[in-house]
RNA sequence: GCGGGUAUAGCUUAGUGGUAAAGCCCUAGCCUUCCAAGCUAGUUAUGUGGGUUCGAUUCCCACUACCCGCUCCA
């Protein structure tokens, strides 16, 4: 992305996220107490939004689906999960920093080196009286000059210099003193550099069970789950035994889960407190590279049906070695954020490999009768596992308009217009008496808000004039707006009497409808 | 985690070492017959904590949050 295209996506950014604030889609959490790093509130369109989309993947995924059953677990995660599942163990990479170059390094991952270790204690320049007191060290092998060791030192000190016209060649070392090191980790094989001490970076929040469990109890330990897939497969048996299943099946789950990312950003995009919206489908072995191509296809039409085009979003075939080691097929559903383009949704082909760990862990038989066959197996996994918020923020994105419409008097503005799609839309109908100081109208309007608000979110306004109301709800997305007029009391005869405006917000057409005839023609349009 | 930037009302922006300004929005009233009309009145702000100072929104430091670039993302 060039430096200006990339301007103008900061700069749409900017303005997608003040409008989520000015009509309370989406708020910082604590704002008021300065925030609370990588989470986020929903306001009162958001909240509807976000209940609109969990909705309606509910409704495709599980209630239209004889082969997919809804399971709604504990966020609190047993530790023993999670050392099944390989988070406990291999989640929390020790890390170190370059004290030269920054770099970050796993320090698992450090090749072994052996070598002469200068050590510093400071360094000081004496023209300008600057000094620094800070112990450092590089490594230096032993075939490599000492001056080496003494040029990378220099260097790394001279961060420090408050002058940036002094050379680093021209300050001074104190205290050098080597030592002969063998297999150690400590440095950088790149540069030789000293390395900060290698912290935990374990991405799970921990807590602990129980009023009186201290930090020092191990077996109070309990987890926030990072995923909600674990215990779809830790409840695996339960599920299949109390209905009746055959393969291939799935069961699927709504819910939170929570990572503690070291670098939360983009917005909402990547928060330490998520939702997502998972689904583990069981099936055959021989059936699983199948069914994860038709588990691609069906997650890209649901991303059309949410108003979300086919040309936005990319499929990326993660190619072998970057994928899991236990998954043979893996898909990411990317979308083009105005950030950049980036994951919606992973579609994995897991493998026996989860069932499989928590029957190692835990002991118990998780195989699966498979009545058709007459054998006992261990069921392969297909997981379709897509972000809740990643995809409200798509959504987001994806309705932000901007649009310049002239008035009669040739006067040019700009109307900002959420398009969501009418099934997504927070709030699906705006209702209008034209006049809100004629008893009449607004009596009218409130009839026509009380035929619709047992069906759909309808949002009642007579303030201001027909024409802002309007605007206001292009801004926050509602498709159809009702306006109640004299027409509609019988003013110009009996043809219009009991017929309303309804405005459209993507078109700004009107057209006149029966009052009679708008409850369906809505419930068609927001189906 | 590193580097850079930003922080004044719901939003967009002024401004000042000594009473913080405007537009939009919003609320109420009057008026108003279909795309942000008009008039009147009104609510709301210097992110948090220190320091310097008689006095700090302004200068300095720290923290927090957000944005950008790296890094990271089982």
């Amino acid at each position: 992305m060039s430096d200006a295209a990339s301007e103008k996506n900061t700069a749409l950014m900017e303005k997608i996220v003040s409008l989520c604030k000015r009509r309370g889609f989406i708020f910082q959490s604590a704002e008021i107490y300065g925030g609370l790093n990588g989470c986020w509130d929903y306001g009162p369109l958001g909240a509807e939004l976000k209940r609109n989309l969990k909705d309606y993947w509910w409704r495709k995924n599980v209630q239209e689906r004889e082969d997919i059953l809804g399971l709604d677990g504990s966020i609190l995660t047993h530790q023993d999960v999670l050392k099944a599942s390989g988070h406990v163990g291999g989640f929390s990479d020790p890390m170190c920093d370059c004290l030269l170059s920054k770099a970050r390094l796993r320090a698992d991952q450090i090749e072994p080196q052996s070598g002469t270790a200068y050590h510093y204690t400071g360094a000081s320049h004496a023209e300008s009286g600057w000094s620094v007191e800070r112990p450092y060290s590089v490594l230096i092998s032993g075939n490599q000059d000492e001056n080496k060791a003494r040029k990378t030192a220099k260097q790394y000190y001279s961060q420090f210099l408050t002058d940036k016209q002094i050379s680093p060649k021209t300050i001074e070392l104190a205290g050098e003193s080597t030592e002969e090191l063998t297999e150690t980790t400590r440095y950088n094989p790149e540069n030789g550099s000293l390395l900060t001490e290698p912290r935990e970076f374990n991405l799970m929040f921990k807590t602990h069970m129980g009023a009186s469990a201290d930090d020092g109890d191990e077996s109070a330990v309990a987890y926030l789950r990072p995923e909600t897939a674990q215990s779809i497969f830790v409840q695996f048996k339960n599920v299949a035994e109390t209905n009746r299943v055959k393969l291939p099946f799935g069961i699927a789950q709504i819910g939170k889960s929570f990572r503690n990312e070291i670098n939360p950003r983009n917005y909402t995009f990547r928060s330490r407190e998520f939702e997502q919206m998972e689904i583990e489908f069981f099936c055959r072995a021989e059936d699983g590279l199948a069914l994860t191509d038709e588990w691609l296809e069906r997650r890209l039409t649901f991303y059309e049906e949410i108003g979300i085009p086919r040309e936005h979003l990319h499929v990326l075939d993660i190619p072998d070695g970057e994928r899991a080691h236990y998954s043979q097929k893996t898909y990411d559903i990317e979308y083009e954020f105005p950030f950049g383009i980036q994951e919606l949704e992973g579609v994995a082909y897991r493998g026996a490999y989860d069932l499989t760990k928590h029957k190692e862990h835990s002991g118990k038989p998780l195989e699966f009768f498979d009545d058709e066959t007459k054998e006992k197996l261990i069921p392969h996994v297909v997981e379709p596992s897509a972000g809740c918020d990643r995809t409200i923020l798509a959504l987001i994105c994806e309705a932000y308009d901007e649009e310049t419409v002239t008035d009669e008097k040739g006067k040019e503005e700009i109307r900002t217009v959420m398009r969501f799609s009418p099934r997504m839309a927070p709030v699906k109908v705006g209702v209008f008496p034209l006049l809100k100081n004629k008893p009449e109208l607004v009596e009218k309007a409130r009839e026509v808000q009380a035929l619709l608000v047992p069906h759909m979110n309808v949002f009642y306004d007579e303030t201001a004039a027909i024409g802002r109301r309007y605007r206001r709800q292009d801004e926050i997305g509602t498709p159809f707006c009702v306006t109640i007029d004299f027409d509609t009391l019988g003013e110009s005869g009996d043809e219009l009497k009991e017929t309303v405006t309804l405005r459209h917000r993507d078109s700004m057409k009107q057209e006149r409808v029966a009052i009679a005839d708008l409850r369906n023609f809505l419930l068609d349009q927001i189906a």
